[in-house]
DNA sequence: AATGAATGAGGGTTCATTCAT
DNA sequence: CATGAATGAACCCTCATTCAT
């Protein structure tokens, strides 16, 4: 990925900020260069369409992600405490970047998904996939398909921040920790 | 509920079906004209916009939905087919009609639901949660709030529907009952 | 004309309303259907279109307000007294009457008037004019054209009676004879 | 009052003409773009809608009006002269600028009027006001409200103008210098 | 006579996008 | 690189009017 200019992250991060205030089609491209005080020609130079535009920031978000995800995986702990940790630094990255979070739940969920080339092989989810593959392959988890079960591990991370963000419902580490256990007695063998 | 006239349902109907084929944004009062064959006074006659056209139809779904989940709960079974049960009902509704699904995904994660006067205490899901309630009040499920248990549950056969209706992944019988047991497994008092 | 029915009435009288309130344009046929209570066909049943509603309340306006001008004409006063009264006639018209005025003032600066089949010799002011004419033939008035004469005494009735309306200027009795003597001064022979 | 730019004043050319020939209502936006040859993105480019652009129209006129008015008031003449000479300019803007006249007249009576900053103290008509105000302090004209004689004047005009423009009575130099020796003849003290 | 559901042309307006500067 | 005036297709919606009941 090319390095982003100061121009292109002051669209990116506007296009965010206005998909979670105004919904998906509340984001027009008049309001983005209102907000962003970016001129309609700039926004064109760097990007062919509105279209490419949300295609681009999808990929450019689940590259942030990615860097927040690979940090350290001490092999050395046991299979469940990494597990754990690969399900809490998810909830963080989507806890502590709600813009982006509702930004994908929007995308994945629209037509746009399906014009990405990364469509077929990837939920934002290709690393706790993995992990979870080397898991059922050591017979630590349950015998199943493991992207069936990556996507179902994701999901619940996903499900879990979505009701923090409301804020209706009591989510504290408590309520974390017990989630946590809750899927991992889910997938582990018993 | 008032009894739907041939041509709110048939607005109903269309409307599902251009929502999952163009989209939310995508689906325009003009297609929906051209393909309903109601003419745009007529649509405006029944509708106050689109919308309130959009709102009514998600509580017209609601309605259908839970007509399909509350079908006869025998309680003399096992708590634990009776969850089951549950769960396989939800996963059928949601299998067999996938424009449902797809226009309720795009709805929760836009800003019409918070519109919504049951957006508070309704997830479309009150009927599993509250089933989870008593199985939480009776020790057999883990002790922790029954709305988040609730909300995971519904959240687990979301998924699992998705990824049958992606048809890109296995997910026959065998992998429904495997879902069900790792759900189960997760919520289960050791 | 032939008698006026009591829907007929309810139409007018709403249309009249209606038009003060929101104006011309703004007087739709919806609202009228919803002001009046008169449901939409029944409206066309007495009336061949919008337009033909409208030129017909013109028309029983100018009834009214004829019937309301004709009252007896003292012919033993002198000619400035019965000036003075049926400037004040007219005057009393207006001001209690100001939906019609209103409607009237619209009226005839629109695109309506001009299909009126009394377009051409009649400005709701031929009474006024008649007898302006006497008083020119009398030699009492100003030798002038007196179509022209009638019109601007007319307009003087007019444009008092909408500052009257407006309500920001004091029009009181005293205001008003002395706009009744500023018209007569400059209408009499010197 | 910034410079106009070209667009601008094609779109209020266009506008005026348009009103006159099709009156307020007829004049549509589609027939605005296709007669002044200006997309559509472009007119709300420079007014906020259809309503603001009528508003905007009518002070732009307004300070045309006041420019036309404004030439030099010769102070050594006499203060009839000087009437004669306002009364005379004012009805010159009016009969060579029928379609600002015809504008005019709907506009102040349309709801849109209400909505006018200045639609309390200004009728187009300061300057005669402000001229008369000094003629009655002066004990030249009849001792009344002058922004009443104001109004009653400036009406004078415009009626005199309304029948000039509709050529259904003779109105030349000679009709005009009795007109306006009425309209003195009823001004002047006694 | 009276109703009001149904119509669809046309209303005002916004949209993503372009291009001369 | 950057601008923002200009575009016109397409948007949602309202309108006067009709007609089966």
């Amino acid at each position: 990925m090319e390095p982003i200019t100061d121009k292109k992250k002051i669209i990116f991060d506007t296009t965010l900020t206005l998909v979670r205030d105004h919904g998906f089609h509340g984001t027009t491209m008049s309001l983005l260069i209102k907000n962003s005080g970016v001129a309609a020609g700039t926004i064109y130079h760097y990007f062919d369409s509105k279209d490419s535009l949300i295609i681009e920031l999808h990929a450019y978000i689940r590259t942030i992600m990615a860097a927040a995800l690979l940090e350290s995986d001490d092999e050395s702990k046991s299979f469940k405490e990494r597990f754990i940790t690969f399900w809490n630094r998810q909830w963080l990255f989507y806890t502590q970047n709600p813009d982006a979070l509702y930004f994908i739940e929007q995308f994945v969920n629209s037509p746009y998904y399906l014009r990405c080339p990364y469509y077929q092989n990837d939920h934002c989810q290709n690393i706790i996939t993995r992990f979870v593959k080397d898991g059922i392959e050591a017979a630590i988890l349950k015998q199943m398909n493991f992207k069936i079960m990556g996507i179902m591990v994701h999901s619940s991370v996903l499900t879990a921040a979505k009701i923090k963000l409301k804020d209706q419902l009591p989510m504290g580490p408590e309520e974390v920790n017990q989630l946590v256990e809750m899927v991992w007695d889910g997938i582990v063998t018993k």
